[in-house]
DNA sequence: ACAAATGATACTAATATGGTATCATTAATT
DNA sequence: AATTAATGATACCATATTAGTATCATTTGT
């Protein structure tokens, strides 16, 4: 089990990379910076763009820059994006087997678990990381 | 992403069911009481046998009982059995590229967050969850 | 001997992860 | 205007993990 996954990585060193460098960057730059393989990168960042993490720009000299200032990028925003809404997972139980949902210790318990990661997690920015 | 799985969630239900009832209990009754499929239930508890959280009884009137009392069993370790060391995830960058793993910040922060995490599964046990 | 349980193990199905490949679109350079 | 260097969109493929099934062997109480 593991807490980040690959895209989630590469998007936050991509994302600490473009927060040193302010200008445009194109995924040549990143791919030779990061070793990252270059169609999963592009993907990557077209994602963070359709997010509005990052700016486009299309055409020669085109790439991508920071839309967001860097300490306003945090990893659970970016986790949340590659790795779907961290949360909860449902009661496994069939209907009429769980017996009360709200009331449920387990639930409660693994709930409080995932707050204080989800208040760690929110903590930390792109500023933080470099 | 979620923190846990269904054989995680399933083991735990069926621990926290076994300490309420300290005799031996078969897989026909876990599976009736908590609708979780039959080959899947055996296998999760042959699983605690082998990991000695569970003894085994076979033959007529068999099944499984708790080997560890219930405020011995964490629900770390019954993650760690069913969803592997959750431990963190190496660097993915290339050789040459990643520049200073003992000292590269993302790799701490992210160690900081799990480390804590780990720390308040460490504080939950059957009991806790009953 | 028989039946009722688990032990062991191999197999399958579904989903998530980690990518590739391709063609369209845009915009600077010439 | 043509070329070229970039991203946009989308479909596809490969691998790993998760979730579950199936089968036969072994043990043990009746
Ligand atoms: S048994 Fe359903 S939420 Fe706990
Ligand atoms: S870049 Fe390799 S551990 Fe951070």
């Amino acid at each position: 089990m593991k807490l980040i996954t690959r895209n989630t990585d590469y998007a936050l060193r991509a994302l600490c990379y473009m927060s040193k460098h302010q200008d445009i960057i194109s995924v040549d730059e990143l791919v030779n910076k990061l070793g990252v393989p270059r169609p999963f990168m592009r993907k990557i960042l077209q994602r963070l763009n359709q997010e509005r993490i990052l700016a486009s720009y299309k055409g020669q000299g085109g790439g991508f820059k920071l839309k967001l200032k860097p300490d306003r990028i945090y990893m659970i925003q970016i986790m949340r994006i590659f790795q779907g809404n961290v949360g909860l997972n449902g009661c496994f139980l069939k209907k009429g087997i769980c017996p009360d949902k709200v009331r449920c210790v387990l639930r409660k318990k693994i709930h409080a678990i995932e707050d204080s990661v989800f208040r760690q997690l929110g903590k930390i920015n792109i500023v933080s990381l470099i």
